[in-house]
DNA sequence: GACCCTATGTTTACAGCGTTCACTTTAACC
DNA sequence: GGTTAAAGTGAACGCTGTAAACATAGGGTC
């Protein structure tokens, strides 16, 4: 989604928004991450501060795109772990412990993501783990309705884990992320 | 918890700690409130910015302690959302809704309480919003293990709606909080 | 009642932040 | 090849949290 050039001047032509953006990712990853500043990026691409102004109106819409490309990420990552174990119901469970995974991965991105106000929105095409989670529980839960409920309560059940975890609320703990996502006693009535 | 004197001075005895933070929650409540700086409340006292590091070793200190006393309000409110259903089952899931509620009405201190790290800790006894939660699941679910794992799900799934609602991801609704956490289909193993 | 000590305040200063403004460079186009 | 618009620079502003040196007031002791 991100292309730099392996050329290391030349800014000025077209990549200086990318290598932000690469740059702010890579700021972002990782279990240390942290949200970097706008100086920072414009210092780590080799670039004056206000440089960056050329590319987003303020320092907000740069959060945003970042939040965007963390979004992709994690979309990805989602359905990756759910073809793993093949779809179905098992997959569906398999999106939330990747959710919360990928929280406790990149503590700073997923932070990022969720505090820009308004949800992103990518022109057009739309945040692809939201996508996915509708998906799923059309599958799973007959009613339309019941199957939006269900949406719901499973995301939030995997934001809260997830945000509680980030916060040293809950012990970030592999065992304990499969115990409290169980399906099958969470939500007996579908799968 | 906080007491400020009526005196208009006289700040260079005893009560600048308590009206700093009397200060600073008045900034934080409120749906429009936000995270006040340290300068922006010694200011709002009548005090010079670094009169502050005589009662807080440094801002996120300050923080800590706001946080503290938003635990213990929404405790507060849980408790007595709680007790007017009669305490229970149906208080359980009362005070899951005083939660969400309690984040909706009070959003920046909300975000707050829950971003200062560790968990905060009042010297000795502990946050109470907690301690009436394993009360009532080990009320609810015999073995012990069972009600610590209702216990983290509930917290989830309420801190979860809560985290999506202030974020613009799910409407602040509340006909959909009381659909959200309707405890008879999220737990029905319980109550 | 004078004295000193400590707690609590002030002043000045520094580096970093996001952002604005006026200016310069550069690449592309007729 | 000169013009023009896009993309960069530099200096400056007001804000932030924080440090260091200094001022002041109140309480306890002789």
């Amino acid at each position: 989604m991100i292309t730099v050039s392996t050329s290391n001047e030349a800014y000025h032509h077209g990549n200086l928004r990318d290598a932000l953006l690469a740059a702010g990712l890579s700021a972002l990853e990782g279990a240390e991450g942290k949200a970097p500043s706008l100086r920072e990026l414009a210092r780590a691409v080799g670039v004056s501060p206000t440089a960056v102004y050329r590319h987003f109106p303020d320092k907000h819409a740069l959060d945003k795109a970042l939040a965007l490309e963390g979004l992709q990420l994690l979309g990805q990552e989602q359905a990756e772990a759910a073809a793993k174990v093949g779809g179905g119901s098992a997959g569906f469970a398999e999106t939330g412990r990747a959710y919360v995974r990928f929280a406790l991965a990149h503590p700073a991105l997923f932070r990022l993501m969720f505090t820009q106000g308004e949800p992103i929105e990518h022109a057009g095409h739309a945040d692809p783990a939201r996508e996915l989670l509708t998906a799923n529980t059309r599958a799973l839960a007959g009613d339309p309705e019941k199957a939006e409920t269900l949406a719901l309560q499973a995301w939030s059940i995997a934001h809260g884990l997830a945000m509680l975890m980030l916060d040293g609320r809950i012990p970030a703990d592999d065992a304990l992320i499969e115990r409290m996502l169980d399906t099958r006693s969470l939500f007996p009535q579908s799968g």
